[in-house]
DNA sequence: AATATTTATGAAATCGGTTTCAATAAAAAG
DNA sequence: CTTTTTATTGAAACCGATTTCATAAATATT
């Protein structure tokens, strides 16, 4: 690896003049500047991002924290940032958290120590009092979940209408009885009811249906919890002739179970997942679901932290995508 | 954030002695030692990584390439990989390369760099001539893909029977027109047949049977290619009656269209893919299939990339695993 | 008791860049 | 034709750690 000396030397200039060249400083000689960008070119010179940094020098590194990446949701999520990250000339670094705050933390600290110049956070698994701390060592952004009381640009989803068009589908279909499942549970940390919850108890609260507690299933998140769910769905005396699932691998779950019980979808049970994910297409019948524009969100996200970044004020510290409901097979 | 000057400063030492007591080197008394910690306890210092890289240290970070994130299979590995990474106190970069050459080299260079101590390379889009060059920079190991002219350690998959194996089943069942499809095609970069076409040709030789080349699909990746070439299979006046794809998400396809198409799977075309993906149980029928054991081949990985990191000389340089043959309904 | 070795510490150099500061040359203004 | 401003360059300091080298004290060896 050649330094910034090497070229320094080759081209027979001084090392300030070399850097006044990589950092395109007006006050440099066409002359000279050709001179040093040869002998760069001669050397194949690349600056170090890590001497770069000493000095304090942003280095186009953003990381994202995700739960799972696994988990579809998230990776077409960090799939959209990358991309355009990438014809941005940023780099992305992509955390996984697992929902411990802890892991979480010990990537947030990556701010502090310059190794990324800014981070999405798609999850968020500490409270605002701890992250707080962070936002001194460089700009963060909410990108999906989010912290109310937070003083953080978020960008999301409209949650609340997406949950309520899906829930208002099945009761103008004529459904009465509608079960409900959910990746995490139906409060926030502060114990308010989340965004998905309060749409979905203000669809039922508007056609007078009030809420069995029953037929609420919290901390489901794969296909297997899905099938689990519909297995105790089966076997109730009195059981939802529909069921919303806060994802669509859940729904799956349910779907296939119930199918295999010998229900038929969506005459016996209707099923409404949410995410829109590609295998939502894959199965028979098809599943209705409530879309959430991943790439959409991902890029805003990256726009903001940039524009942050590079001191253009963001022009909105808040965005809200809608999550369009999408009809198909299961209701 | 506080640095190694005020540790010193509050210590009352000298730089050198904290930076003593932050490596564990011998000969530094009890008493100081413990002034020192006291001292970097009371600012909450923690040593900046970029500083200690500028002097060459490795810094626990561990870059994994991978095409493209939003593949199961790619998202598995990963996630495979960082878990354990995490354990192992290591910190894990994704890259994604979505087969990109260029950008294949621009994470590399992050090796060039100092920016990771070492790459696991889980794709690969440059010839050995090239990658070559960085093998000098830090440790490189394949992990899933490889070149087979490289010097490198490999953590690989004994795709060869995993196919065979496959191919061998269908025809145990009586099929002699046997339709291929690969996410590639059937060649390496140097012209030779790459694993995965000289497991289907073997059992196909071995049952004599020759390889028909208009059932033969190249470059066929997602669901939407499935499809399509279901359609196309259906079209053919001499069609297979089986269909081995190099993926289960083109199997899926396959199998969908196949269906809408009004045929029975598997007594009118039987389907079998690769991978073992949750979607294959997804399926009706459930998808016939060839698992890659993805979390064992990260995890060797990584154990294999720490070992040469640490200085323990890797045990094998070559690891491989077999691909076992998954049957569920779709044969 | 004299000498050699081991233990314990810090000043200064170093890594590869950027930034500050001073100096000089050229152009513009008075 | 001076004076002021603007353009152009490089020496040296700096970022926060590690490493080298020198030095002194304590211990071991002869």
């Amino acid at each position: 690896m050649s330094t910034i000396s090497d070229v320094a030397k080759l081209s027979g200039l001084s090392k300030t003049t070399v850097s006044r060249v990589i950092n395109n400083y007006p006050y440099v000689t066409k002359e000279k500047r050709e001179l040093v960008k040869k002998a760069m070119e001669e050397l194949s010179y690349t600056p170090s991002p890590t001497a770069r940094r000493m000095r304090g020098q942003l280095t186009t590194s953003i990381g994202v924290i995700v739960t799972r990446i696994v988990n579809p949701f998230f990776s077409y999520l960090v799939n959209a940032i990358e991309q355009l990250a990438y014809k941005k000339g940023y780099q992305v670094l992509i955390f996984q958290s697992n929902g411990d705050p802890e892991k979480e933390l010990s990537y947030l600290n990556l701010l502090k120590t310059k190794q990324v110049d800014g981070i999405i956070m798609t999850s968020v698994a500490n409270d605002w009092e701890t992250l707080k701390e962070y936002t001194n060592f460089g700009p963060m952004v909410f990108c999906n979940e989010y912290l109310s009381n937070s003083t953080l640009p978020i960008v999301r989803i409209d949650q609340i209408n997406g949950v309520y068009n899906g829930i208002k589908h099945l009761i103008e279909k004529g459904h009465k009885k509608i079960g409900y499942c959910t990746g995490g549970s139906l409060f926030e940390s502060d114990g308010k009811n989340n965004d998905r919850s309060i749409g979905f108890q203000k669809a039922l609260k508007e056609a007078k249906i009030p809420v069995n507690p029953r037929w609420i299933f919290v901390n489901q998140l794969s296909i297997n919890d899905g099938k689990n769910v519909a297995k105790e769905v089966i076997s109730m005396a009195d059981r939802p002739t529909a069921i919303f699932a806060g994802g669509d691998e859940v729904a799956a779950g349910i779907l296939i179970e119930t199918k295999d019980q010998g229900l038929r979808v969506p005459e016996d049970i209707a099923i409404i997942g949410f995410d829109d994910q590609p295998l939502a297409e894959l199965l028979e019948p098809k599943l209705t679901t409530i879309r959430q524009p991943v790439n959409e969100m991902g890029e805003k996200a990256l726009e903001l932290i940039i524009s942050i970044l590079e001191g253009r004020e963001p022009k909105e510290a808040y965005v809200e995508l809608t999550a369009p409901f999408i009809q198909r097979g299961s209701t």
